[in-house]
DNA sequence: AACATTCCTTGCGCTGCAGCAAGCAACCGC
DNA sequence: GCGGTTGCTTGCTGCAGCGCAAGGAATGTT
C-alpha cells in the first residue's frame, strides 16, 4: 500500500505529464487518484459507458478498440505506462467512445471526472500538457487516415509493427520482440486487414528471416529490411 | 474597418467557441486578434511552415490537406465558419501538420502564437473549449479511420457527401447542394480512392436521380436514399 | 491424457477497385 | 471566338487482397 505509493512517486515524478510541476502540486495530484490494478484481458471501461474516469497508465499496455455498427472491431491504438486517457472525462463528454482492456497486467491511476477537471482548472501547467498530448493525438489519428488512404496493406502492416515495436520493444539476442501477446487478428485490426492477410505476409516475411512469428507472438528480426518495405525509399538516381 | 470589427463583435459572440465568455474577455480576444481576409485558391498556411499562429474561420471554406512522403494528397477535413484551427501553435509543436487553403473566398481570425498561449492561460474557459474541440477532433479522426478500414468506397463516398451536405449544404429546389466547388478529386482524397471511381460513383448515382453532379458541382437530391447507401441497415427482419 | 478452445496457415476462387488511355466538356484569358 | 487549361467520363485490363474452407498446432481445462 504505502509501497505502492512509494512506487507510483518515484516512477510517475519522472513523467512528462508531470513535467514542470512543483513537489507540491504532484502530492496533490497523486493523493487525489486512486491506484487500480487491472488483469490481462478484463476491460477497464467499454465503448459507450460513462466517461467519469480520468487516467493514466502506470504500468502495463491497454488495448483500445471500438466496434462498428455492423460489428466490425478496430484498434484505435494501444497505451503504454505514462499515456494519459480517458480525456473525454476532463472534456465533458458523456460517454466513452472505445474500450480499453489490457493486453497484460496492468497498473492504472484513476481520477474522477470532477477532480480532474477541478485538477486541470487549478494547474494549468497540467493542463497544457493534456492539451499538447491530445494534439499529438490528433495528428497520430491524422497519419494513420493518410496511411489507410494511401497505403497498400503489406506497408502498412509493416508501419505498424514497426510502430509496436517501438513502443513495446524489448531487445532480445534474436532482435526485438513485441513484448505482449498480439494476434494476427490484432494487427489486422489495427491496420484495415484481415487476418488471412496479415499471416500470409508474416509467413513471407518469416521465410525470407525478416520476422519471428509464432502464437500471438512477433519477433523482428532485421528492422532496416522492415523499414525499408515501409517506407518505399523513393528510387535512389 | 469598424464595419468589419462590428460584423466579428455581433457575429463571432454567438459562437461556441466563445460560449460563457464575458463580455470584457470577449473585447480583449478580439482585441488582441487580427482579422485577414483570403482569396480562394490561396492558401493560409502550408505544410511544414513555422506554426507562429492560432486561427479561427469567420467565414468562407478552408481545405486541410496533407502530402504523403511519396507525392500523394489527402484532404484531412473541411473547416467551416466557427471553426479553430492552428491548434499547434497553442501546443507548442514547430510546424503545422498540413496546409489550410481557401476553398471559396473566406475571412479569418488570427492570434499569434504566442498571444494565444497568454490567453488560454489567463482565460481557462477559452482553454476548455480548446480543449473540447480537441477532443471532438480525435473522435472525428477515429471514426474516419475506422470507416477507411472498415467500409468499402462506396460507403465512404456516400457518408463523405452526406457530411459536406451537413456543414456545407445549402437547400435549393432540386435538393441540398454543396455549396462549395468540390471536384472529383477532392472527393477521392477525402475517401482515399481515385478520381475514376468517385466519377463512376457519382454518374451511377446521377442515373438513379440520387444526385445531380456537375463541374465541381454536387447537388443531393435523395439524402435518404444516400444515407441508405451510407449506413447498411442491418437486414430488418 | 483426452477434450475443447483458440489461434494460425494456406489453397483457391472471386471481385472491387486501381489506373491507363482516349476522348469529351466546361471554363479562362486574350 | 480561339486555343489552352482544367476537370470529367468511360472502356478495358489487371491484380491486390478478401474471405471461405479445411486442416494443423498450441494452449487451457477437467
Amino acid at each position: 500500500m504505502s509501497n505502492e505509493n512509494r512506487f507510483d512517486r518515484s516512477r510517475l515524478t519522472a513523467l512528462p505529464a508531470f513535467a514542470g510541476l512543483t513537489r507540491d502540486e504532484l502530492q496533490e495530484l497523486l493523493q487525489r487518484a486512486r491506484v487500480q490494478k487491472l488483469e490481462k484481458g478484463t476491460a477497464l471501461f467499454e465503448q459507450g459507458d460513462e466517461a467519469n474516469r480520468f487516467f493514466m497508465l502506470a504500468d502495463g499496455r491497454l488495448k483500445v478498440t471500438q466496434v462498428t455498427p455492423d460489428g466490425h472491431q478496430v484498434v484505435v491504438r494501444y497505451i503504454g505506462p505514462g499515456d494519459m486517457f480517458g480525456c473525454v472525462a476532463v472534456t465533458g463528454q458523456q460517454s466513452y467512445p472505445g474500450t480499453a482492456s489490457a493486453a497484460i497486467d496492468s497498473t492504472v491511476v484513476a481520477w474522477s471526472a470532477v477532480e480532474a477537471s477541478e485538477l486541470v482548472e487549478k494547474h494549468p501547467k497540467f493542463g497544457a500538457h493534456i492539451l499538447r498530448m491530445m494534439s499529438g493525438r490528433v495528428q497520430e489519428a491524422h497519419a494513420r487516415m493518410r496511411e489507410m488512404a494511401t497505403e497498400r496493406v503489406e506497408r502498412r502492416v509493416a508501419r505498424a509493427l514497426l510502430r509496436l515495436a517501438r513502443e513495446a520493444g524489448r531487445r532480445t539476442e534474436a532482435g526485438i520482440e513485441i513484448a505482449m501477446p498480439l494476434s494476427r487478428q490484432d494487427v489486422a485490426e489495427m491496420t484495415g486487414t484481415t487476418l488471412y492477410t496479415v499471416s500470409r505476409l508474416l509467413s513471407a516475411w518469416e521465410q525470407d528471416g525478416l520476422v519471428e512469428a509464432g502464437r500471438q507472438r512477433v519477433v523482428i528480426i532485421k528492422p532496416h529490411a522492415l523499414v525499408k518495405i515501409a517506407e518505399d525509399l523513393p528510387d535512389p538516381k
